[in-house]
DNA sequence: AATTGTATCTTGACAGTGTCAATATAGCTT
DNA sequence: AAGCTATATTGACACTGTCAAGATACAATT
């Protein structure tokens, strides 16, 4: 028998039983149920009616729940990677305006996507072997944001005794803690927020040697 | 009568039915699991088992899952405040050594026992409204945190500018990004940690006037 | 001491979950 | 046209959290 199912095509419009571009569908709508109802909010079962797939179908582009996981938190990252992009090599900006719209950024990520946030950080990405392809995409986007501080020595503006990767960590874990404390309610105004990042940012600024 | 509180008896080998103080057996092993197969380790059907009491016994003494959730995680802050006591109220122990026993500890606590950390910080204890006495325990604790800060504002070691309560948060989130990337095995070497926690001490003993 | 009430614990049941096995279909390669 | 492989499907299983109904122990009141 044919199939009722009106086929809500994604992007393509091929056969019903072939859906097309499956593993994009699923990670789009993954990313959107984790973003409105949290990672505990996604069920594969759920997800395959969302998308309009038997349950098992997944398995076909995913090995795992977990796998599944691991790439929307990669798509986290590729996000996150894009604007650090943007705002590195855009040339018209001085440096340490490229570093405060960077931290900027990277909070206002967090706090908007809380939830993608928490599964980016997750300990389950972290701790097993499984992520290659995550935990990569993940470096990357780190070694981007280190970079920024390597500019500031590479210009002179730290002290000789500075060590930017170390400087870079600090500042990382601020951020991320920060950036928790946030997006977990435990801060609880968000004018705070904004405060601290300036705090935080003057702070740094007693490191360099900028012209104020 | 003079029974104060009744029933205290613990670990009475009582009769088989009831069991005398299944909450307290119920909390200790959940810490025991959580800690060592993480969250997802614990099943309230294996806990109740394990403790060797029908699955729905634990419904009586926690009206969920979460709940039950929420008091382990509520242990973890029990704990912390008892080690933050100890180290404030000491008085042969000099003020700054005082805070860095404390961020050493902290860290410590962390890295020790990281899955018990992740559901004292996550983010489902403090979003929803139902965990108040949770979220009480919690607040002591940083309370106490936070007056470590204003014993250095009160002895004039801080400058007048600055303001003990965002110092302690900084501090804090510093501190906690530091504790979850660590113990969610991002920050690949213990060694590194450490540098970093004595990097970011230094940093403060910037903004104190002690006499070295 | 008997009764009654309440807190505690039990078994039975249900819907929901992740995932495997076996099967069917589509589309590409030959 | 044939067949191979990637893709999708239904069926099944063990496991989960939680509710309802019944059983048991203990405490207080009579």
């Amino acid at each position: 028998m044919d199939k009722i199912i009106p086929n809500i095509t994604p992007a393509t419009p091929t056969a019903n039983y072939h859906h097309g571009n499956l593993r994009e569908a699923l990670l789009a709508a993954s990313v959107d149920i984790i973003r409105n109802k949290g990672i505990q909010g996604l069920s594969l079962r759920n997800l395959a009616e969302v998308v309009g797939v038997s349950r098992t179908a997944p398995y076909h582009h995913f090995k795992d729940k977990d796998a599944l996981l691991a790439a929307v938190a990669e798509q986290g990252f590729i996000e996150m990677n894009g604007f650090f992009g943007k705002i590195i090599q855009n040339p018209d900006i001085p440096l340490m305006q490229k570093l405060k719209q960077a931290l900027t950024d990277y909070v206002r990520f967090a706090v908007q996507h809380p939830t993608q946030y928490e599964l980016m950080f997750g300990r389950d990405m972290w701790q097993e072997e499984n992520h290659d392809q995550f935990q990569r995409t993940a470096k990357d986007c780190f070694r981007q944001y280190v970079q920024l501080f390597e500019l500031f020595k590479e210009e002179g503006l730290l002290a000789e005794s500075e060590n930017p990767l170390r400087l870079a960590q600090i500042m990382w874990a601020t951020l991320h803690g920060l950036a928790k404390l946030a997006c977990d309610g435990i801060f609880g105004k968000q004018d705070d927020l904004d405060d601290i990042i300036e705090y935080a940012m003057s702070r740094f600024e007693n490191l360099t040697h900028m012209p104020k």
